[in-house]
DNA sequence: GTGCCAGTTCAAGTGAACTTGAGGTCAAGC
DNA sequence: GCTTGACCTCAAGTTCACTTGAACTGGCAC
């Protein structure tokens, strides 16, 4: 079954300037054409959702590329995936700790949050660890 | 107590030029010169360390600089800080669903992974749910 | 007093992931 | 057969957070 690439966009939700950007970097691969519009096979969609879930998991698109075998197939590679998964879970831990560091601040009765031992204990952790967080989050791809 | 801009880096760990350019987007504030050099006050590490906290939570830089009030003080909005911390949390549990399709993924005997149910499950997770990762994660200043 | 070098300015470059604009094409509908 | 409009290409622009490069300055050590 071939759709074309307004249905992919439809389907997706991925703009089609996106889905072209993609075709580009070799994300993804048309089967034709219908005149000049481009036709995909429906697997695309599969596709686009394991990218969708690679950037999601903090791989950049270069990365998700060269998780593809040249026949098209994902060839996800284990051991990345349990690394990429330690990773998030490093994330996620200094996320907890800004998110209730977070929810102190906003309740603490401390005239200015200078004040707050708490929020200066959050201050010293962030400048500690300055950039930890996963590499690069996606952004919104139309509602952000 | 005045410090110069290589003090400030070394103690803060944030590079000069990122200093100018905090400094420019009036993030920071020199109070001073020994020649062409800038001299700061030491506040400016509360300061740093403070833009380093509203990054690590996700803030842009322009947001960090509405937390200022015009006469420096900090002046953030509880309200703002506690719909951060709800956002983060919607981001943690998010990254925790992932990090655990992650780790089954990487621990599953499917000859592919488009033929594990776990994988695939996710794969729609993540395809519905694209970009709702925090907007942006700030990147390793020197360590990358 | 003079040379060094870490600082300075300003403009431009980087990289990721797209988006936008100008100008062109063509299948389909009337 | 002609118009329409969604698609096409290619180049350039956008955003964010910085970094880099070239040309310059001036306090400090000697």
């Amino acid at each position: 079954m071939t759709i074309d690439i307004a249905e992919v966009a439809r389907r997706s939700g991925v703009p089609a300037s996106t889905l072209r950007f993609y075709e580009e970097k070799r994300l993804i691969a048309s089967i034709g054409r219908r005149g000049l519009r481009r036709l995909f096979d429906l697997e695309v969609l599969d596709r686009l959702a394991l990218i969708a879930l690679g950037r999601a998991a903090g791989f950049s698109l270069d990365e998700v590329a060269r998780m593809f075998a040249p026949d098209g197939r994902p060839r996800i590679d284990r051991r990345k995936l349990a690394a990429k998964a330690d990773e998030l879970d490093r994330t996620v831990r200094k996320l907890i700790a800004m998110r209730d560091g977070l929810r102190h601040a906003a309740a603490c009765p401390a005239p200015s949050h200078m004040e707050c031992p708490h929020f200066r204990r959050l201050m010293r952790v962030a400048a500690l660890g300055t950039a930890r967080a996963p590499k690069r989050a996606p952004r919104a791809p139309r509602s952000g």
